[in-house]
RNA sequence: GGGCGCAUAGCUCAGUUGGUUAGAGCGUCACAUUGACAUUGUGAAGGUCGGAGGUUCGAAUCCUCCUGCGCCCACCA
């Protein structure tokens, strides 16, 4: 191939839309159509990403390290699935267009209507998903996009109304009147994992009920007091001890009359404030709790328009919650029952997406029974608890492993989960109601005069499902009997408790198996100073700016080199512009060998054997394919444990630093060089493209770009479904310590050189520590032309002299310093470096000497260790002696 | 308040069951470079592994305490 057919630098921009249109079009990211006999399936279902905003990071490490394991899996030879899908996310994309409605038109929702409202969110979806799709494709992720899927389309709601039904008859699903967070502003029920806490400064006001009221209680919401009902007080709490146990009947109260118990309850925290908390079961989950305990009753006081109800009585009724609290301080301070009132911080619940001031009001809300006894396969159990056993017994696992007992402080925690959302876009609840009839089905009730419940179900509800709707449940599918459980379920591990929680929660219900036999966590891309990347910083790295200006192979190895599982890790332009720099590096290696090579190239004969198999000759060729074998074990064993930074970052190693920097530069000696014998640079040649091929495969799944495009330009096929390397058995140890050896003496000589310790001589003396030298020789020949290369020496081809007795590649070095005629050596300097490697050498020598004379470390470190010490040891001490020997000269 | 984690070179981080003189990338400095690549090459400097104890023949690694950060949950009535 010439030359010049291949462009000097990489421009990834060139190729990488051409590539994933030929990998769409080949239809081989579907595992239907792979080739090949492929008894193991593999699966990975892509965490939705809402359709509700465009490709960011987040997105981006996730795209990148499911499609590394994926490729990975695909090549092993592997039924690999990867299934794309979006997330209706109701909540987030409600409330944005509902954003959007106001700023455009001025409009709510109640506005348009229902319809109407349905009609534009979907229209927003609709664009949102586009976009995000092409965005995933940039990344080049290899996803079956046949099988895409929808959190609400048909399938899927048909999936979630079975679902409902199932558990609703199971007696898992049920509907109550209880305490719940209510949105004022967004006029919606949310999870306690969508409320985000402000820290503001509140007042906290200590006050008696009444004048006669035995105990003071403090609060900083004395509005909700009307409603109180009893005074909690810790059991230990000598203080109140007379008084538990009492009711203090129509006590007159800020326009209403209130009754108010004692209770004795442990919770009660008696150091805080008065030791006694004022009761308010109706708006404070943890008094709902108390009240529960102790069979009191609840008087609603806020309505969910965010106002005091009718109940609150008269000095109230009417107001808004900050009037109110307004209101009642005011009567307190009037009829001095305040004893105190002291400025406090208060971290206020509220509404993630609305920016609302959570309100716990009661209502009447569907809830899931995560905590309900029922039987299964013969034990008692609750959904947590088999949520929990999946984990506690290995059928998941998740890394990092200390994710695990995160998981189960939540397992063990879960309150009964809150399902309906009164929002319009979600999964309707399949429940009917006529007169006193309720009807729960898969599809609407026969008859006239049913209405169905308006209210909608969590997003997470869908989501929980989402490992085997994807596949097709309640159907029967073929792929759900291969799919599932899936393999690896990749996620940030911020929505650990969001998502991964419920997916247990719901599978290991529904299912009666896990969802995914391993739970892979990533961390948070943070920007370089290590701050979380905001739109208020102005911090924000997009994927798609760093794909368009260094390439997505750069962005993926930049995302997925140097961080590990749960860890955060920081991004910045450089270091996407270093990986950049590699992308170019392998784009001009494969350009150098492809352009050199003969295209008849042959492993000559003595270099066959078997099928094809490579065996090299010079210690170079040997050390190449030996460490090539090592790297093919090494990577693919990290792979299989998933650690992909280090698989990574070896390969990385091994192509920059050994294969490029030392093999190609001896190849091009050994291809022009008289040393080289029979059949001549073939068989250079087709070491080169073997280690060319193994290294495309190898980086694949990590750049699947720039590999294929490579691969295809002197191949033809496809790079994606071919098989990965094996082991060849070219593995050979001795082989790559002479090597290292060798390259200890160019170096030695090349520093020699450039320190201008000599001078350029027409000769060279020197010669290697290895075991046998016969075998050697015509290695040593080649790799002496190459000192003599890189040193600007000249050589003349004869073999050196097999007489001269050295001990090691740093003596090796310095014989050449001080017998090569002509030297020039600064005799202080010269000294000052000896002294110093003498005294380093020394103390290394004298402590590794006293620990293998201590007669407990001889008996009890393994034997490995000791000889490898002793070994090194003795390396040390031919040094030293040589060096003493040059400074007593 | 409960729980989890981090602290290793100037910076970003590896370090897989405790074991041979603690590694990489970036940055810095020096030198080199006209055919694969300046998106380059070679080398150097740079670390008492946060501190103090302990276990052990042996500790960056295990235990205890301390210091400084970070995160999650609960929640301040």
């Amino acid at each position: 191939m010439a030359k010049s057919e291949i462009p000097k630098a990489y421009d990834a921009t060139n190729y990488e839309d051409g590539i994933y249109a030929a990998w769409e079009a080949s239809g081989l990211f579907n595992p239907d159509n792979l080739p090949g006999d492929r008894p193991e399936a593999f699966s990975i279902v892509l965490p939705p990403p809402n359709v509700t905003g465009t490709l960011h990071m987040g997105h981006a490490v996730m795209l990148a390290i499911e499609d590394i394991m994926v490729r990975f899996a695909r090549m092993r030879g592997k039924k690999a699935l990867w299934i794309p899908g979006t997330d209706h996310a109701a909540i987030a994309t409600s409330t944005k267009v509902e954003n959007i409605l106001f700023k455009t038109e001025g409009k709510t929702r109640h506005d348009v209507g229902r319809e109407d409202f349905l009609r534009r969110v979907e229209k927003f979806a609709q664009d949102s998903h586009d976009t995000i799709v092409n965005q995933a494709k940039k990344m080049g992720a290899s996803l079956d996009w046949s099988r895409e899927a929808y959190t609400l389309d048909a399938k899927r709601n048909h999936a979630v109304n079975v679902a409902f039904k199932r558990m609703y008859d199971d007696g898992l699903i049920y509907r109550g009147h209880r305490v719940i967070n209510w949105d004022p502003v967004g006029q919606t029920t949310i999870s306690d994992i969508e409320i985000v806490y402000k820290e503001v400064e509140a007042t906290l006001y200590t006050f008696r009920y009444a004048k006669d009221f035995p105990i003071a209680i403090s609060t900083t919401r004395p509005e909700t007091k009307v409603g109180d009902t009893a005074v909690a007080v810790h059991p230990d709490d000598e203080r109140y001890a007379a008084f538990i146990g009492k009711t203090f009947e129509n006590i007159p109260f800020a326009g209403t009359t209130i009754s108010i118990k004692v209770v004795a309850d442990k919770e009660v925290d008696p150091t805080f404030g008065t030791g006694a908390l004022g009761v308010t079961p109706a708006h404070s989950l943890i008094d709902a709790d108390i009240a529960a305990r102790h069979g009191l009753a609840m008087k609603q006081v806020i309505g969910a328009d965010g106002r005091m109800t009718v109940d609150a009585g008269t000095l109230v009724a009417g107001q808004t919650t900050k009037e109110a609290r307004g209101s009642v301080a005011a009567w307190l301070r009037e009829q001095g029952l305040i004893e105190r009132e002291e400025k406090t911080m208060q971290n206020l619940a509220t509404a993630e997406r609305s920016g609302g001031t959570v309100e716990p009001i009661p209502m009447l809300q569907w809830f899931m029974a995560v905590r309900k006894e029922f039987e299964r396969n013969g034990k008692t159990v609750t959904m947590c608890s088999m949520m929990r056993d999946a984990v506690e017994s290995g059928k998941t696992k998740i890394v990092p492993e200390r994710s695990e007992k995160t998981f189960f402080q939540w397992a063990d925690n879960l309150r009964d989960w809150n399902i309906s959302r009164q929002l319009w876009y979600g999964h309707r609840v399949p429940v009917w109601y006529r007169n006193d009839e309720t009807f729960v089905g898969i599809e609407a009730p026969e008859g006239d005069g049913w209405t169905q419940d308006p209210d909608t179900l969590d997003t997470w509800f869908s989501a929980g499902m989402w490992t085997f709707t994807t596949l097709g449940w309640p159907e029967k599918t073929a792929d759900l009997a291969t799919y599932h459980p899936t393999s690896i379920l990749e996620t940030g591990y911020d929505i650990l408790f969001f998502w991964v929680v419920r997916m247990m929660l719901m599978t290991t219900y529904l299912m009666d198996e896990v969802p995914f036999k391993l739970v892979y966590l990533h961390g948070l891309v943070r920007d370089e100073q290590g701050r979380k990347m905001s739109k208020s910083l102005d911090n924000i790295i997009n994927p798609l700016d760093m794909i368009a200006k260094y390439g997505a192979d750069a962005t993926r190895l930049s995302l997925v080199i140097g961080s590990t599982p749960g860890n955060d890790s920081k991004l910045s332009e450089e270091k996407v512009a270093g990986y950049r720099n590699f992308t170019n590096k392998l784009w001009n290696i494969s350009r150098f060998i492809l352009s050199s090579v003969d295209d008849n190239h042959v492993p000559p004969p003595d270099r066959q054997e078997g099928t094809g198999v490579v065996v090299a000759s010079t210690l170079a060729d040997r050390w190449i394919l030996s460490r090539l074998d090592a790297v093919v074990a090494s990577v693919t064993r990290k792979l299989e444990a998933n650690e992909l930074s280090a698989a990574g970052e070896e390969l990385r190693d091994f192509t920059w630093n050994d294969f490029a920097d030392w093999y190609l530069e001896i190849a091009k000696v050994q291809k022009g060089s008289e040393v080289e014998r029979d059949e001549g640079s073939k068989g250079t040649d087709a070491i080169l493209m073997t280690v060319l091929e193994t290294l495309m495969k190898l980086w694949h799944p990590f750049m699947p770009f720039v590999t294929e495009q490579i691969w295809s330009s002197f191949k033809g096929t496809t790079l994606m479904v071919e098989a990965w390397p094996t082991v060849a058995g070219n593995c050979d140890e001795s082989v790559e310590r002479d090597f290292d050896l060798v390259r200890d003496v160019t170096t030695a000589i090349r520093t020699i050189r450039s320190e201008r310790r000599v001078e350029p001589k027409a000769e060279i003396t020197a010669s290697l520590g290895v075991a046998d030298r016969r075998e050697l020789l015509v290695d040593q020949a080649s790799v002496i032309s190459q000192l003599a290369r890189l040193s600007s020496l000249s050589f003349d081809g004869a073999l050196p002299d097999a007489g001269i007795p050295i001990v090691n590649v740093q003596v090796a070095s310095i014989l050449v310093s001080v017998e090569t005629p002509g030297t020039t050596v600064d005799p202080e300097k010269e000294k000052a470096r000896l002294e110093a490697e003498r005294d380093q050498l020394d103390a290394y020598v004298a402590s590794t000497d006293a620990k293998l004379a201590n007669a407990e470390f001889a008996s009890k470190a393994p034997e490995k260790v000791v000889a490898g010490m002793r070994a090194k040891r003795d390396e040390a001490k031919a040094k030293l002696d040589a060096i003493l020997t040059q400074l007593s000269s």
